[in-house]
DNA sequence: CTGTTAGCGCATTCAC
DNA sequence: GTGAATGCGCTAACAG
């Protein structure tokens, strides 16, 4: 792009008022060691003369940007949208600014993104992985810069940082508690790939339920690379199609769900009569359909705020080697049609 | 923050290569101007030395930041975080970063967004408007200060600069031609707040579109403050219980059918053999209820891609005072249940 | 409280 | 092709 034409600068105004640019410098960031009349005396000139700051030479000059960068998956998944819509609030009480990338899962993306992000000096790299994402080496580079960490969501245990995630073995137990309370009792799972703690997580919250309630363990009932509609339709038929059945589906997806309710209706058995589902993120779409769905609700605006204080709060405060702390974002069962019988 | 430890820079590079830091810049920067022998020596003790380029240091030098500001309503909502994703991907693929910033509606929070990222030195501001927004002094300081500037979606005709939109008086037309072709001869208008272009364009093609297929205007079937869907619930209640009854609704929202649908349901009507209805902005719930509901497909990631190819392809590499030209986004008609009789 | 001085890290003249 | 000098605009350290 052109070149602005030459700005208005802090000389400028100093030259104007005869007086130093530090001093000018110091009443427009508002310091104590600035008389109120000096400070009055410049903001008027710099409304005046329609002077603006230049972050980018302050941000030089300071070492520091205020800014943060956030790096996500997809930014049109309405989980991620409203993490980062979440974290945009919190931003702008602090006045800071936030970057965003997303990596559309693939682990390459992500690696230029941290690399983008710490070229432009952000103070803070906010990231939830992207699928294919198992080595870490890239997220030690942001350490090696002393660049701010956090992980939320898709965190790596392989590398040590401040993390904000759902309590996801809870919630997932939870929910298994609950479909068998509506009275189901051979209830399969639909998990992503294994690698990410998440799913791990649920899926020991799923077996530790199972077994708390006495319900048998069925290997063939536990799938974990069910990530869409599709995969969901396509694994509920071949399991709804064996000679063991499960009677109910926990999915950590609602689109998952969504698979599965359309494999039922190919068979004509109905939810939640025949078999219960739940899943997760509590999607727009599951209170609309029929039958409504159940699910757990992650609150991800809720978690874009923590993110956000948990940096403000914590993080940017902190002197180094302070204990990493892992906030738990609360989760909540959304029970409807689909799992109550 | 802390301030970083003391990182490496072209300067050690330089020393520690015994060559001139001139050379090391033009080196890093691919210039015509160097050897390829010392291209490769740099790019080498480069990652030797775990150098990172500091971006801020060079946007304060070259004047330009390769970044670029977006404004927003929500970035959750999914029109927006669609189009958002689609800058994001034009934007990557031209190395330049994105700042995102949220109105929430408010005209107060615009203007708070505008100055920040002028401050920020971006090159150029994407800016969809807020619903309070009408006037656009806050718009005029974009162009003072020389930043490139493109308005989509909501634009505001008050002030001129590129515009990236869909051609909502065709697709409203259409709608119309479309639940006539149907057999819906009353059809009603749920619009939202009269001054923003996007739904004078609408209503005006609604308009058109009765004239010309020779059915009758009603002013009682045309509101135009109705952007919810309890603002469609309520509104159609209303109209079905009124003397003279529209048999469909054209909704400038899927929310709002929603609202409509369960207008229907109250009051024991049903959707397509009563009432026809078609939607704005074909969102993932649409195809999920039942009835299903129909509507204008707008393309948002494509009208994303298509704003970052704008600035890209053109507004970036223009010369001043060149013509400002306005893109228009394709549309589509989905038609499904909730319009087919 | 106010002013002087220096330099953040880089890209860009302009000599050679 | 390469190097030496300059300054983008700001803030921080220090002196007064």
């Amino acid at each position: 792009m052109a070149k602005r034409e030459k700005r208005i600068t802090i000389y400028d105004l100093a030259k104007s008022l005869n007086i130093a640019p530090s001093s000018v410098s110091k009443a427009l960031n508002n310091s104590h060691a600035i008389s109120s009349k000096i400070k009055k005396m410049v903001e008027d000139k710099a409304k005046e003369l329609n002077y603006v700051h230049n972050t980018n030479a302050a941000n030089l000059r300071r070492g520091f940007t205020r800014i943060i960068g956030v790096i996500v998956p997809k930014i049109n998944e309405s989980f991620f949208a409203n993490i980062i819509a979440g974290i945009e609030k919190g931003c702008v009480q602090h006045e800071h600014s936030l970057i965003i990338c997303q990596t559309e899962e693939s682990l390459e993306k992500e690696v230029n993104a941290v690399q983008t992000l710490i070229r432009q000096n952000v103070d803070c790299i906010l990231i939830s992985l992207s699928l294919e994402t198992q080595s870490t080496a890239h997220l030690e580079e942001i350490k090696n810069n002393h660049i701010h960490f956090i992980q939320f969501d898709r965190v790596s245990p392989a590398i040590e940082s401040y993390t904000v995630v759902n309590d996801n073995a809870a919630a997932a137990y939870q929910a298994v508690a609950h479909l068998a309370k509506q009275g189901y009792q051979k209830i399969a799972y639909f998990g992503g790939p294994a690698h990410l703690n998440l799913y791990q997580e649920r899926k020991l919250g799923y077996k530790n339920a199972l077994k708390d309630l006495g319900l048998t363990f069925n290997q063939a009932f536990v799938k974990d690379e069910i990530i869409s509609k599709e995969n969901g339709l396509q694994e509920a038929l071949r399991l709804l199609q064996a000679d063991v059945k499960p009677d109910a589906f926990l999915c950590t997806s609602d689109y998952v769900s969504l698979g599965v309710l359309e494999a039922l209706k190919t068979l004509n058995l109905t939810s939640p009569k025949d078999i219960g589902i739940i899943g997760f993120a509590n999607e727009m779409f599951t209170q609309l359909i029929a039958p409504s769905l159940s699910s757990v609700n992650q609150f991800s605006y809720e978690m874009g705020q923590q993110i956000a204080e948990l940096y403000f709060n914590e993080v940017m405060k902190n002197k180094e080697n302070e204990e990493l702390k892992s906030v738990k974002v609360k989760t909540e069962i959304v029970q409807r049609a689909s799992s109550s019988r």
